[in-house]
DNA sequence: ACAATGAAACTACAGATGTAGTCACTGACG
DNA sequence: CGTCAGTGACTACATCTGTAGTTTCATTGT
């Protein structure tokens, strides 16, 4: 049921997850420090968002103002779980495993993780 | 430099990469056992992948043999970095800790990645 | 030698995606 | 009051993806 974000729309919908209700021109500003996109590639990216109610649109005057309709967090859990379960067998010991392998972890990750699991265990 | 491997694409990989060489219809008939497609289908798969030089092709009397070029363990790290970086700025502690708050990780989870861990500080 | 079979090669086609350009309208400025 | 700049709406267009169909060629059994 969740809406598919492409990868050009999900570095728009950061920036409203930075802040929001945003108009198009501040949204592409920002956007636009990162990614070399012009102004009207950032509304195009943001009309789509809009037609499939990822982000919502509020009258302002002559322009709108935009803002996330989906949590950052939910959209994040989303594609987490896909992410893992396409690629690990929806395990995410493998994952962990396979960075810790590819050198993906540094001694100070570990630590860091391995006090979060502590905390999580409390 | 690592070429683009679609959803589909990576269906196909998966069979190649349990076993390989394999015809075309061998792997379609491991895939079609996964998903739903055509014979056909999976020959187009395979020769997208074969332009791409992520599989190669080795001939065999009439037909082909396809065997992976890239290591699955590769491609596993490419993508697991890319999505660690585009969603969680590159650090694997927000990652699990997200997971973890989402409730995707349960207790035995948590005391896998432990040991893990626990194994990887030696 | 010939017809049926099976495999690769080529073609198809709609929808998603990346990346804009152009049009029309409206309020602000001189 | 006429002009311009900003804004949303609409249009464009090449690629990539998912999902096949059609054509052609060689092989194999009769």
């Amino acid at each position: 049921m969740t809406e598919r974000i492409s990868d050009a729309e999900h570095a728009v919908m950061e920036v409203l997850w930075k802040r929001a209700p945003l108009t198009a021109t501040e949204v592409a500003d920002q956007v636009v420090q990162q990614k070399d996109w012009s102004l009207q590639t950032v509304k195009t990216l943001l009309s789509r968002l809009a037609a499939k109610a990822v982000v919502g649109t509020e009258r302002d005057g002559r322009r709108f103002l935009y803002s996330p309709l989906v949590e950052r967090d939910d959209y994040l859990t989303g594609v987490s779980r896909n992410f893992v379960d396409r690629l690990f067998g929806g395990k995410v010991m493998p994952l962990v495993a396979h960075l810790a392998e590819a050198d993906e972890l540094s001694a100070d990750d570990i630590r860091e993780i391995e006090e979060l699991l502590r905390e999580l265990k409390k």
